[in-house]
DNA sequence: GCATTCGCCTAATACTTTTAGGCAAACGCC
DNA sequence: GGCGTTTGCCTAAAAGTATTAGGCGAATGC
């Protein structure tokens, strides 16, 4: 028998792609086996456990949304680069709904701090730049503009806006509109 | 030996405490069984199977957490109101934290139908009335708002908002600020 | 008090997770 | 090319969860 060189980062892909089809809190240690045709034990050699599993698909999905995020990003500004941003999340969560689960996942705070999660909220701060926003309002926007994108997305996904009209298109579009208003035009503290 | 009095209810309820202790994704049958000391099988008379129990549960927060909107909107207007609701589902995932993770359980569309799901949605364009918007920016802002409300207890919770200054209770303030503002001035479609 | 119902039990099967220890393929070296 | 070591995948086994089938006794109703 030749050996199928598994690796932590074959197992993670492997992960991810099960996620997308199946869902992230469907995957499991077993079907990633069944998938390289070698016995579950065998996977425990490259992972820790199944905790593992998920967290390496979770920082996967960190790393390629911050990558989408930092390429959508360049040359564009103002409400251009909010669209652009905005989109990243949404698109990123219609392909891969099972791997954006996974970027949900609740990591350990030094995984979380060592993690591409800091890349994302220095991407939204540099989103911001385009608009007149000095701290620590700064940071409420950014709180905010990631409430909205993450919360949107998810009771999106979750058939929160069931298909009733309009289209959640549109929403979106006025959504992003409203925030673009919002931020332009953001009202000083009392 | 007497018998427990099993029912439907009385499991949901121990799922909905237990989801709180351990967190909603480690809701198991086996544990709910446990708590009652009786044997895993007897669950089944009373339960579908797993995901029953899970569905239950996540109705029952849906309409716990509809009983306190209706309750906090009661005789509230205007930012008031919309203070009062977003403060609802802050709170309510602060004290029960499983069973508001419970309250995003992926229900299939009959169930979610005829849950107190469409509850909320009413509630919020209750709120609505207090600004003035038609159709179809009200069901856009109806969205956004669930989204922002959603997102930002979300990602608070799940330590998304990492203990950094400011503190997350004063980008909380002057989020409903920001939003009340938008509402009252809600940019025209282009 | 007795018959019926129905609730909880035992038993059994099938998965998933995880640990321990074995054997042979692959690699490095001469 | 043979040889030893490493190491990767295997078998074995234990523990936990989900689920079904069928039994027996407690509760209920007359």
């Amino acid at each position: 028998m030749t050996r199928v060189r598994l690796s932590p980062e074959r197992l993670t892909r492997a992960g991810a792609e099960l996620a997308d089809e199946v869902g992230f809190e469907q995957v499991t240690v077993s079907e990633v086996a069944r998938r390289f045709d070698v016995r579950v034990a065998s996977l425990y050699s490259h992972l820790k456990n199944s905790h593992d599993l998920k967290t390496r698909i979770a920082l996967l999905a960190l790393e390629e949304l911050a990558d989408r995020a930092a390429e959508a990003l360049a040359g564009r500004a103002g409400k251009d680069a909010l669209t652009a941003l905005a989109n990243v999340y949404r698109d990123y969560a219609r392909e891969h709904p099972g791997r954006y689960a996974a970027a949900q996942f609740r990591l350990a705070p030094e995984a979380a701090a060592s993690s591409a999660g800091v890349r994302h909220a220095q991407m939204t701060r540099a989103l911001l730049r385009g608009y007149d926003l000095t701290e620590p309002d700064q940071t409420h926007a950014v709180r905010l503009l990631g409430s909205v994108f993450h919360g949107y997305v998810s009771l999106e996904m979750g058939g929160g806006f069931s298909h009733s009209a309009p289209d959640t298109q549109e929403t979106w579009t006025r959504v992003l509109d409203a925030l673009d208003a919002l931020l332009r035009n953001w009202p000083p503290s009392p």
